[in-house]
DNA sequence: GTCTATAGCAGGATAGAC
DNA sequence: GTCTATCCTGCTATAGAC
């Protein structure tokens, strides 16, 4: 790996776990293995790099969102897949937790990470749509509620985990919004 | 108001907006109108002022919590109003965003954090079951894991209006798991 | 109790040699 | 492209006078 790619792969882990904040180029230049001169050859500021670490991160989720949605299995299927996907709860999102911080949400990290959520979102309203038009879930239900739900579950989901320092506040966040569901798939 | 009063009050501000991390001895006393004398007076260190000022934010919380839950309504229209209740969804729950940070997690703040979600997850838990042996909920439905839900709900409610900039992602994601409610309350 | 002065250290970035 | 030296600022805390 060259300097540049070992100095995005730093900053994505210690985004992960320090978030951006706590998060200091010496930290990043260490982490990489690479001098200060490397750092700055290679990006502007701290900012520029996470902005483009981020960008990755955000990028990578996506993917793995496709892999879940994208199969052949039926649309309701698919949601109960997306919820069922492990999870390092104790550790946060590693999108989700950075926009608690001012400085994220004021700065030009934000973009990537709206992008993911937005496109979670609409995927999840489209699967359950789908869902409820081949019957096999309640016509009642409104699917972008549904889908706002369902994420945000996910995400509490993870904050539970790190507030009790219990990784089985994200199987039990999950599992509750499971049971719902399927509760209503059989009773539609 | 005494010097001290005000120090407790500005560090609770400047805990909801900007986090234990970003938040500095000087942030503080310039809030709050003191010298740095006083501070280091009243208070051991930052983090001692800070242990004190989530110690209260929790007890208000729970106070919150107490006008919610400790009403004479039936058991399962307490937990559809705390469902309901009004909350700044931009500026971010006062006590969960904070577990996002390390310095956090690792220190003295955590505890009345955890008290707090604790209680409203117990709270939570047992009016569902209230409701379930008055016939009025589902019996098949699991209380312990719906509160964990609910809870989680709300936590991802913030986050997901941070992520999105946009306040409605909160009430999305409450009405999503209040619809859910309703449904099984009427097919039980 | 409150004030000002001061200290030590880390964050974030720049400069210029190699 | 990378290295070391250096800069300025702000964070956190202490000291000692009033």
């Amino acid at each position: 790996m060259t300097a540049k790619e070992r100095l995005l792969s730093a900053a994505k882990d210690l985004l992960w776990d320090y978030g951006y904040e706590k998060m200091s180029p010496k930290d990043i230049q260490k982490k990489a293995d690479v001098g200060q001169g490397s750092f700055y050859h290679h990006f502007e500021s701290k900012e520029s790099l996470a902005a483009q670490a981020v960008r990755e991160i955000s990028d990578d989720m996506q993917n793995t969102l496709s892999a879940v949605f994208e199969t052949s299995k039926p649309p309701l299927e698919r949601v109960k897949d997306y919820l069922k996907q492990p999870r390092e709860a104790l550790r946060g999102c590693r999108i989700g937790k950075l926009v608690q911080e001012v400085s994220v949400t004021h700065n030009s990290l934000l973009p990537p990470i709206s992008e993911y959520f937005a496109r979670l979102q609409q995927e999840l309203a489209l699967l359950l749509q789908c869902a409820q038009q081949e019957g096999a879930f309640p016509l009642e239900a409104d699917a972008t509620q549904l889908a706002a739900a369902i994420s945000a579950a996910v995400q509490g989901g993870y904050v539970l985990s790190r507030a009790l320092n219990d990784p089985k506040q994200m199987e039990m966040a999950t599992s509750g919004i499971l049971s719902m569901i399927e509760f209503m798939e059989r009773r539609l």
